[in-house]
DNA sequence: GGTACATTACTGACCGGTCAGTTATTTAAT
DNA sequence: ATTAAATAACTGACCGGTCAGTAATGTACC
């Protein structure tokens, strides 16, 4: 995680307080602001922290980033384009079974992005994107869009090729996805304090496996349904049963019944 | 929604500025809260603005809470206990197949939070947990936790019943809660400003009917290449999978021998 | 190769705006 | 008239952004 890089005054006098490096001083920024906004949020990071952690002060990250804002976008542009390209190479030199390129697909995206520092992207994205319309905008546009292109062009591969079965290509493959964006954001949140200790690998694998059998067998239910229905009842539209009758007494809102304590730890 | 429940000035003169309305506050405070949380994360919230949008004066949200941090607490547990105990009402009546009563559950999540204001809490601890661990820990016992249970008990039945290939149930759990969770996430996100137009409806159908399948049909590709391999070549067993460095090309094929494997508990 | 001069990467104290939290005061309600 | 709900002016800490100064490095001249 690059500490600083120079950052133990040794007792012998020849050590110099600092150094000069202008080329490596962005990267080495960037990279500690990526961890300290996905960590904190964006409004939560001190930029005396993201400086302190790469090592140098403040008034450097003013020499190359004009503000708070460009660091955030600099930091979400240069990390992830490259990693898209690099998604979309390797997938374009595939051409075995769908179903082994989705996997491969799959894998990679773990291992490449999802458990590397990259992989706090999407938990800052989904915090951020309201109060930086502009860069949501942005990774709509070059990584949203062009990751689910990716899976449906391959899940497009599949049912052409008779591996899977028909299907609704768009909201496949976002339920597809769904599963490894949420792996890559529980890792940076929730997993963090809750001590979850399942492990990424398995996951990934159970996900794998799981879609692959839905893709292979999606909507087998219908018509089994459809002729279930024909054998027994006239038919009953799909209904979603249960109204909303609120059983208990209690209120689905937020109630404060007295004043809220603060803390007590 | 939910603006100023009074605050149009009526230009008659007999018209009161404002009301006293000591038990109606903290439902409205705590709802305006919410809805700014989600929307800025809690460090960009103003209490300001939390207070405008209730329709009083930051004065007034100190005699309800004692601090933003409390406000937040409150916020978070008061609105979900309620949710989750209805929840697992809800399935602890159900008794048709296993199959029906996941069904029902996710549309029952779908329509009862998910599409209520309460669906911006999984947004808002994903974005926030790490800066509130004891949040974090309350969320993840009483909502998290409690989910997946519910969610793991209703597979194991439908294993049990033979509906479902045997399979890891706790992992199985998390794959299949996790497009729902992006789906109310997305939609206080990036769905914002990246004018998706996708139906969320449709969206619930898709997975529900990928998930099943999935369920039904869990490892059989296992056992069709299992198979493959044995008519093939002299079977070798399965290797660790080419450590991450993964130079290029080729996929590194999930590890599917090896230690784990457990079955459903 | 040593020394004086020039350049610039880097520092850290400081300033000003913002906002959580407080308090003195006003006003609805009984 | 009394009580307490609600207000609005106020305070002070904190943090983004600035800049005058400093120290590391590069270079010209001997």
């Amino acid at each position: 995680m690059a500490q600083h890089p120079a950052k133990a005054p040794s007792p012998t006098s020849a050590e110099p307080r600092w150094e000069r490096r202008k080329q490596a001083r962005p990267a080495e920024l960037a990279l500690a602001a990526l961890e300290l906004f996905v960590e904190k949020g964006f409004a939560a990071t001190r930029l005396d922290d993201v400086a302190a952690r790469a090592g140098v002060s403040k008034g450097t990250l003013y020499l190359y980033f004009d503000s708070k804002e460009a660091l955030f976008k600099s930091v979400v542009r240069e990390s992830i384009v490259p990693a898209m390209v690099e998604a979309e190479d390797m997938l374009a030199q595939h051409n075995g079974s769908a179903e082994e390129a989705l996997e491969s697909l799959f894998w990679e995206w773990w291992h490449r992005i999802l458990s590397t520092p990259l992989g706090g992207i999407p938990k800052l994205m989904l915090a951020e994107s309201r109060n930086f319309p502009e860069i949501a905008d942005f990774y709509h546009r070059e990584v949203i869009q062009r990751g689910t292109d990716l899976i449906r062009s391959v899940i497009a591969r599949g049912v052409k090729r008779g591996e899977f079965q028909p299907l609704n290509l768009d909201y496949v493959a976002h339920v597809v996805i769904a599963p490894m964006v949420m792996l890559a954001v529980s890792r940076h949140s929730v997993d963090f304090c809750g001590r979850e200790n399942r492990d990424p690998l398995e996951f990934v694998r159970t996900h794998v496996e799981m879609m692959l059998a839905g893709l292979r067998h999606y909507g087998e239910r219908a018509v089994r349904d459809r002729e279930r229905l024909r054998a027994l009842a006239p038919g009953r539209p799909r209904s979603l049963p249960a109204k909303r009758t609120a059983t208990s007494g209690r209120s689905p809102r937020p109630r404060a019944g007295g004043k809220q304590r603060k803390e007590s730890r």
